[in-house]
DNA sequence: ATAGTATATCCGCATTAACAGATATAAGCA
DNA sequence: TGCTTATATCTGTTAATGCGGATATACTAT
């Protein structure tokens, strides 16, 4: 019997391998570099400060979420989201943060997130 | 000035992402499980252990040599590779390592290393 | 019940990436 | 020099994934 008979075993480590994928994308880092310092976000917020599209934000929102690397409620018709401190990788998740909150992005989104925040506490109106 | 404009922060942020690709596949998850127990390997035992195609196993090593994740050295006609103690994000990858290796799939992969060294200490011939 | 606002999902398109076989390249030995 | 062995690269195929616009769904206010 080869080495990579036993399915069962490959399961978790597939399960791994996406969840360094949920990692793998520019715009998914973004929103957990800011996520690791502001306890919920709405979506309009990432929207604003990725200046992305409200479905791509969406997506990537479902996506972390999906691999349970973010939880999310709603209170009324707003969503918000929160990393999740119960994932099995959290620990790598924690360390793979810690390296992002050093790069100059991050630091320029967490800055756009203040500049949004002393604008206005509620969702602007789209245009 | 959008917050995504500075394209020169960005390229950083594009370079860690793709750190995570790099881990974001089984297959390279097991070579590098492998990897974090010995000092060097060569393609011909990822073969074996791995049960994938010489040129499968190859590109991945190459894969993880372009990030910069394992360095590599010829002695003779025989390649060895290591993981690469120098990258910014060792840390996040010495983390990613531990969480791997108490994973089944690893122990499994490590213990088909050592029957392959116990039978012969070369490449056998490909048949 | 209806309209407004926030969010989720679908769609078509474009790009990326994994696979093994075939082939090219490199090093060592007779 | 030619053969053997080890490794790197190319190729075609298949599958996966990100994008924004359009649309569907959920909640709140009137």
């Amino acid at each position: 019997m080869t080495n990579s008979e036993n399915i069962q075993n490959l399961k978790p480590l597939e399960e791994y391998a996406q969840f360094h994928k949920a990692l793998a994308e520019p715009v998914r880092l973004r929103i957990l570099g800011l996520l690791s310092i502001e306890e919920s976000l709405c979506v309009c917020e990432f929207m604003d400060v990725l200046d992305l599209s409200q479905s791509t934000v969406s997506r990537h929102l479902a996506y972390l979420k999906n691999q349970g690397i973010v939880v999310s409620w709603r209170e009324g018709t707003w969503m918000h989201y929160a990393v999740d401190k119960n994932h099995p990788a959290f620990d790598v998740l924690q360390t793979s943060l810690s390296f992002l909150s050093e790069l100059e992005q991050s630091k320029e989104d967490r800055s756009g997130l203040k500049g949004f925040e002393s604008i206005t506490k509620q969702c602007h109106p789209k245009t």
